[in-house]
DNA sequence: TTTGACCCTGACATTAATGTCATCCATCGA
DNA sequence: TCGATGGATGACATTAATGTCAGGGTCAAA
């Protein structure tokens, strides 16, 4: 598919599927006029960067782990360097304080609604 | 506590202490001379705002939720506007994504360190 | 063939969180 | 009293993610 649906399909903009490329978060081949052509499973792709950005990761981490996470149980996983493995140790205990921080606040949240008398259900 | 002691019991620069007070996430009284004192409670509170920011709140967002979730189980909630309910419950539920993108790709990290061979423990 | 929707590249602006300085006041110990 | 340490303010720089334009091709439908 070309950009202007990828786009569509991730609610992204243009601009920033140009710039995830640019940070070799995802590729694309080119048609024969210049315009870019995105795989199908780019879509799924750009919206797991999205969700890693939103979460506050660089698009540099991003970068580094994505290989590691992108299909169903790791296909292919070359010689893994000593280096990536401290990567992702770290980049997974950070995710869990993370974790921690929002489970706290997300639960606070949803005790003073309840408190204040709106919001009774989704805890 | 003045500003240098909180630095070193928050683990955060000293112009990050400023900055928080500039964008009225903390308070401050000040000593005879000009110097910031801080009340020991403050000490949490630039915790919670590093773990905030550090998950990809905005301060703009965490300066509008912290007096919610201020005390153990809010002592004083004056009349919550319909304005405040709409931005907690929007927050409650963008922080319930968050926390199902992090834990999907913690997950996955562990995954892979462990079929990797790596790291056994710590899921 | 003309027009409008899409795409391309590249430059520049912006917002947020931070880092870094410079300059000056306050305090306390040697 | 001097000097080191710590604090204050304010200006400027930077990095990342994004927004916004400008100038210019592609292509299909009218």
């Amino acid at each position: 598919m070309r950009i202007g649906e990828l786009s569509k399909r991730t609610d992204t903009p243009v601009r920033m599927l140009r710039y995830y490329e640019a940070r070799n978060l995802i590729v694309s081949e080119r048609l024969h006029n210049g315009y870019r052509d995105y795989d199908d499973y780019v879509v799924d792709r750009v919206r797991q960067i999205r969700g890693l950005l939103d979460v506050g990761l660089p698009t540099r981490i991003i970068g580094q782990i994505l290989p590691c996470l992108d299909s169903p149980i790791t296909i292919h996983m070359p010689y893994v360097t000593p280096d990536m493995v401290a990567t992702l140790e770290e980049v997974r205990d950070r995710m869990a304080e993370k974790i921690e921080c929002l489970t706290k606040n997300h639960t606070a949240i949803g005790d003073y609604l309840r408190a204040a008398g709106f919001d009774a259900e989704a805890s």
